[in-house]
RNA sequence: GCCCCCAUCGUCUAGUGGUUAGGACACCGGCUUCUCAAGCCGAUAGCAGGGGUUCGACUCCCCUUGGGGGUACCA
């Protein structure tokens, strides 16, 4: 029976590291008949949104994973924000502070940077000297009354610690190298490594599982634990997920792209990027000059106003990007670990069935796209149709294809007629012609010269001849279509390709559609007449021009 | 700099002293084909290097190299 827990800091929407973890929190817990519990760590003031632990959630459920206690569904040890838990956490100070395994220090950030320096210059690493003797009660009020501000740090007790962890075995670390830490901010809000080994104990947490970067923290989390008499829970440090350019996978990805793009465009209007950011022209001036990099949805919307692709990092980027997240947990489930099962396609509930927490391994994997694409074509063919249609309408809407408003029926064969393909916005890109007007069919040149003018535009001779025998056709449905265009190329010798080319470039004004027969019967008959009617008109005289 | 983790095909991985080192994705070739996909068939491809231990090392130990993480009043 384990009880886990996943912690994110509500920064932003829920990138894949996070959801990866939760996943493996839900499965942990699943597997064992626990229970799964969501915190939110707002424990930062100045780089919390409001809006972002609304997100997270949003974006953990639209993957299936569902938590059993946290915000929204309530639970036994509640609340489930940390900044509604500053109470607590100050109970915990003041014990701490009175057995003399705390004490205050009044350091500015700028002495600190200094003795920083100093550690650096000597080659040393730094660790917090510890004073002699602790501040009482009367400094403390004294350095109140100075304006200065006021944290506690953490006494780190000698020796050795060992950290049991699940996936790495034993791992030990020196207490010399790991400096007395600050538990309680200057702002009376704890730090994360406070806060989360109290709640961890209070929220009766058997097992946390989080991403290797929290390795380093562990001996420090233990130290807190003991100090305090809380049993120490079972560790499991995730590898971590690599981009291609090396580096743990993260909006930097996302910046970086944006930032090279942004170099390449010339005579850009800076001023009205920052604004469309919805950022100042200092944020976006230190952005392109260094790492820093703006919270928030800024480097969207910059993307969108130039027009250019990121990389997906979030997983609502992925949602827009027409993956489904059946797909996507399929996916980052055999990142860091391998099923017992012999086959890679697995449901949530496979997975969880099959869970076993010695198959982890210990190395940073890379995130493969191409393999996800190939993921996700599997887990749209695993669909039911009607659990499909229900999926796209949601992308749909996400994407603002034109295609929203259609009706399910047509939907339904757009979805069959798409069979095959890797993304939902595959389909929807394959279909847009159905929601175009006649007249607003754009041609892409280098095709339409391809199929219509090539060979003395025989293309286009096609598409007159066309047209007469589709007018004369009684009744039409794929099967008829099908018949004549075949019975076409037939009577002609040539492949069927000479035929449907045409006809595709006329009704879609690209060579990439859905099959032919279903993409006519789907748009029908006079609309595809008037199509070739206008094409025709539009490529006739260039055809005259190159006899000529 | 210091501390910590890691190392099997291009990528994700199986493998726990004796295997023809297996699978998947990608790539390449072929078939199929109305486009893009898909489908079918096939091929190429890997134990980072050096020392040990052992009758025997991909597997255990050490070193080197390489990659990653941490080094905040962020989490």
């Amino acid at each position: 029976m384990a009880v886990t827990r996943f912690a994110p800091s509500p920064t932003g929407y829920l990138h894949i590291g996070g959801a990866r973890t939760a996943l493996f929190d839900l499965l942990w817990a699943k597997k064992t008949g626990g229970k799964f519990v969501l915190r939110i760590e707002d424990t930062d003031q100045s780089r919390n949104s409001p809006t972002a632990a609304k997100q997270v959630m949003d974006d953990l459920q639209w993957l299936g994973i569902q938590w059993d206690q946290g915000p929204q569904v309530g639970g036994p040890a509640g609340p489930y924000y940390q900044s509604q838990r500053l109470d607590i956490y100050n109970r915990y100070i003041q014990q701490l502070l009175t057995s003399g395994n705390a004490y205050y220090c009044f350091d500015t950030a700028e002495e600190l940077e200094q003795m920083r320096k100093k550690a650096a210059g000597n080659k040393q690493n730094f660790t917090y000297p510890r004073p002699n003797k602790f501040p009482d009660a009367s400094e403390v009020e004294k350095a109140k009354a100075q304006g200065k501000d006021v944290m506690v740090r953490f006494c780190m007790p000698a020796g050795e610690i060992v950290v049991e962890d699940t996936i790495r075995g034993q791992v030990k670390f020196n207490s010399n190298d790991i400096s007395d830490f600050i538990i309680l901010k200057s702002d009376g809000f704890p730090t994360y490594h406070f806060a989360c080994v109290i709640d961890d104990e209070l929220m009766g947490i058997t097992h946390v599982i989080r991403g290797q970067e929290h390795l380093m923290n562990t001996p420090g989390h233990i130290a807190l634990q003991k100090a305090l008499g809380f049993k120490t829970p079972v560790y499991a440090h995730l590898s971590l997920t690599v981009s291609e350019g090396g580096g743990k996978m993260s909006k930097r990805d996302k910046a970086k792209v944006l930032k090279d793009a942004i170099k390449k465009t010339e005579g850009l209007d800076k001023v009205k990027l920052a604004s469309v950011a919805q950022i100042s022209a200092t944020e976006f001036e230190e952005f392109l000059a260094g790492d820093s990099m703006p919270d928030g949805p800024a480097i969207d919307l910059m993307a969108e106003y130039l027009g250019i692709e990121l990389p997906e990092i979030n997983i609502v980027d992925f949602f827009k990007s027409g993956y489904l997240p059946q797909a996507l947990v399929n996916f980052i489930a055999l990142l860091g670990y391998s099923s017992p099962l012999d086959k890679e396609i697995l449901t949530l509930q496979e997975l969880i069935d099959s869970f076993d927490p010695t198959r982890f391994n210990k190395t940073n994997s890379l995130f493969d796209r191409k393999k996800l694409l190939a993921f996700n074509m599997e887990h749209i063919k695993l669909l039911s149709a009607d659990e499909l249609l229900s999926r796209y309408k949601d992308y749909l809407k996400a994407a603002n294809s034109p295609a929203v408003n259609a009706d399910d029926i047509l939907l339904k064969r757009i979805l069959k007629a798409g069979e095959g393909a890797r993304t939902l916005a595959e389909i929807d890109h394959k279909s847009r012609f159905l929601f175009i007007e006649d007249n607003k069919i754009e041609y892409n040149q280098k095709d339409a010269e391809k199929v219509l003018l090539k060979n003395n535009g025989e293309g286009i001779a096609m598409l007159a001849q066309l047209k007469e025998k589709l007018l004369a056709l009684d009744k039409i449905s794929e099967e008829s279509i099908e018949n004549l265009l075949r019975g076409i190329a037939e009577q002609k010798q040539v492949g069927l390709g000479k035929v449907a080319q045409p006809l595709r470039l006329a009704i879609c004004g690209t060579m990439v559609s859905l099959p032919i027969f279903e993409s006519i019967d789907m748009l029908g008959l006079k609309a595809t007449v008037r199509r070739m009617e206008r094409t025709i008109e539009k490529f006739a005289n260039k055809v005259a021009k190159e006899i000529k």
